[in-house]
DNA sequence: TTCCACCCTCAAGCCTTTCTCAAAGTCGGG
DNA sequence: CCCGACTTTGAGAAAGGCTTGAGGGTGGAA
């Protein structure tokens, strides 16, 4: 979710609010929407958003309630957007589990900021998936990586290399490529560096290092980290 | 810091908002201040709040870049509260890394449910207070640590060293977070002192300093804590 | 077959990082 | 003021990583 694609919530019985976001949002972020708080409740099962804009005045049931029922399972970020100024109400909203409270009216830009700190926040506790291929295991996350179970130390720039394999796994990457990755823009014709570093990659992480069967070279054109 | 004890670094260069916060805010939660962005920085290393309020209008420093600047090294809720109330201030300051932005005048009570909100948020992402690895046991709250049941005495820098480990266990922490965490961003390249440190933390908790078994170091790029 | 381009491995030299011991400096309490 | 605990600085040794060079292998083209 780090980059594009962040999926937003909009829930508001409002039509022209819900299009006045769409509006506004939409170029930024997939817009999701509901009307009232059944229906908030089911789309966030259905479509997973990222983060919640939620309005308070809904007509079967109040926002905070939502945001309490929400939070008896998850903690996906809420925003609540609404028309109520009154503190009270902002403590209720903010206590039952919501993360921010917006006035309307509000401006745009803000929202947007608001939107990505609550964004930023909760996708620092994502973590990175643990790549793993046969019996090879790379944990970016951690730093870690194993064959077999066993812990397998790399050094810096076999570690970087690996790295930029695993993000890309499955796909050929060609030796310019690697090398401006590794190495920087200046390296891009040190093919036997690479070559070097790729032999040591295999030294540690193949079973047999004369047959790889993780690191592939494609011949003429770079490597590729396999994909079991 | 689940419940009470909670630490608040207030950052603010009018002694009457200092005053009037720790007299609002004193009875539920424990009250540190600064009242410019030096100090806030210092304060931060020294004091080890939980939140931070912060003003954006201080003498030597905006508070848009002490936002920046914590933000290299710590994840710590920061609350603006400032007298500024525009757009283009809340974007900056949210975009900066600050977590919510709260316009002078303000109701208590809202400043308290905010409060609540963004603690409530950093203590869920908290670590066991008490850590365990092999014969290790770090308990944070006691501020207590063991190696098979005996108590090992640790000077302040090497405890401050330990339960930054403790904080991400099994993930390795480079020399530059480590040494920001520990001593302030001013020691970024003070690795000799780390060194030291960490040499000597191993002759007290490890049974063979000479090959860590806990304190992993990762060459060319930090340590880690091994959590077995 | 021979040549050539490309790929691979090994290892030595150099450089950087890391570790330890120890001395010097700092600070607060008695 | 002195003492002890702690921190910081210093120096030398050890370990480890990076780069480079040399040499061998392979496969396709002439």
């Amino acid at each position: 979710m780090s980059e594009q694609g962040v999926r937003v919530l909009v829930v508001d019985d409002e039509r022209s609010i819900r299009r006045f976001l769409k509006a506004s949002l939409g170029s930024q972020f997939v817009i999701f929407e509901a009307t009232n708080g059944e229906e908030a409740l089911a789309a966030v099962i259905a479509d997973r958003p990222d983060v919640i804009l939620l309005d308070l005045g809904l007509p079967d049931m109040d926002g905070v309630e939502v945001t309490r029922r929400l939070r008896e399972w998850t903690q996906i970020p809420i925003i609540i957007v609404s028309v109520r100024e009154q503190e009270q109400d902002k403590i209720a909203a903010l206590d039952a589990g919501a993360d921010d409270y917006l006035t309307k009216p509000f401006g745009v830009g803000e929202l947007m900021a608001r939107l990505r700190s609550a964004i930023r926040r909760s996708a620092q506790a994502e973590t990175d998936p643990v790549f793993r291929s046969g019996d090879l295991v790379v944990d970016l996350n951690q730093r870690e990586v194993s064959v077999k179970g066993q812990p397998v130390s790399l050094t810096p720039t076999e570690y970087d290399l690996l790295r930029t394999f695993v993000k890309h796994a499955g796909k050929v990457l060609t030796h310019d490529q690697l090398l401006r990755a590794v190495w920087g823009t200046a390296y891009e014709s040190e093919t036997h560096m690479l070559q070097v570093n790729i032999s040591n990659l295999r030294r540690k992480i193949e079973p047999d290092p004369l047959r790889p069967g993780y690191l592939i070279t494609e011949p003429g054109v770079g490597y590729r980290l396999k994909v079991i």
